[in-house]
DNA sequence: GGGAGTTTGGACTTCTCAGTCCAGATATGA
DNA sequence: TCATATCTGGACTGAGAAGTCCAAACTCCC
């Protein structure tokens, strides 16, 4: 049996989840198992409780970028970044948390960025680390700006998919799909950046 | 003077907008200038309210493809399309208003549809449809996949971008990083479906 | 001028929800 | 066994907001 905050806070990324801020305390009392007053000693208040839920769930986007990445062609480790990013982020319940951030961001502004800082930019920073050091190597040509291809190369992966997912759009990622497109976005990236890439 | 329908539009429009659905029907019909009850017999109903000034203020993103299209270089196009975006997608006031339709997506989900349908799906089959005819007339190769194409090169445009604005970040788009920006992404896609396009 | 319809302000009802309080139950530890 | 601490359920308070009601004022057209 968790102990009666782990529980809490379970019921609170759920809800809070899949009904955004709205959620009442006594709904997340309920779900949680535990009485309101208990819920109250362990968070204070329903904004620390959001707080701490969002402390403990962390951020969705991780870079998949480990000491082995230098032995492998970019090419290899750019489809890789993206089958990542489809099969983990694409997900109905990682695409509701993020648009539960996006709408609380109207109440807690702060939420927004913490949860960038935790995510997407640390991602395009190891991406962005990763294409310098390819470039000085030369199997990319970034053009001296890896940061900005950096964010396009993350933008071809998450762009449209993404827009589509927080609007309520259904995203239908089979395997299938997902490696067509973790090709295409490498393959892609490869053709405008790579080392034999054309003059303008 | 504006009627008094028309003033309570405007005033949803910028209260919702800026505060999300939670703003109190009082403070719109201040804001209107309007008793409560003008507001009531107008629209009936908070639910009925924002519907329908979703239907007026349609949606953001509108593709610049017109009749002359056909006689412009594919690069000079796009760069075109970015430009656009950028400058009129990017400013706090949409940014807002597409995060407020995507807090309001837990309540009423076929608004969040509706939004996509009337705003970046157009967008994407007017691109979808452009490209075709310019890989018919072989100044594009899209490897038999428009839809895909454009999607890529819609995401190229909006992706970090978007994600940043949505999270609250501040997005400084001075009229030379726009240039920039448009010019690259217009570049990257060019690199990577122009004609010249390397095999894998 | 007069009558029909609309607008106004503000009081009122009803509901939901955050947060509090409390008395009794339950667990823990010496 | 007893004492301390925590948990429980459920009642309660207070605030805020949707929506209603109504009598008086206003507007506009005949």
């Amino acid at each position: 049996m968790l102990s009666a905050r782990a529980r809490i806070l379970e019921a609170a990324a759920e809800l809070f989840r899949t009904h955004g801020y709205d959620v009442s305390m006594d709904a997340i009392a309920q779900v949680a198992n535990v009485s309101k007053q208990t819920l109250y000693n362990q968070f204070g208040g329903k904004e620390v409780l959001f707080k701490a839920m969002i402390a403990e769930h962390g951020a969705i986007m991780r870079a998949p970028l480990n000491a082995s990445a230098l032995e492998r062609h970019p090419r290899e480790m750019l489809a890789d970044v993206a089958r990542q990013y489809y099969t983990h982020a694409c997900g109905t319940s990682e695409i509701a948390y993020t648009r539960m951030i996006i709408g609380a961001g109207q109440q807690f502004p702060e939420m927004g960025q913490a949860y960038y800082e935790a995510g997407p930019k640390q991602m395009l920073d190891a991406l962005s680390q990763w294409m310098a050091r390819e470039e000085r190597l030369g199997r990319l040509d970034t053009g001296g700006d890896p940061l900005l291809a950096a964010e396009h190369f993350l933008s071809l992966i998450t762009g449209h998919i993404e827009t589509k997912g927080l609007l309520g759009l259904p995203i239908e990622m089979s395997p299938t799909e997902i490696e067509r497109r973790a090709r295409f976005c490498a393959d892609i990236f490869m053709r405008a950046f790579g080392p034999q890439r054309l003059l303008g």
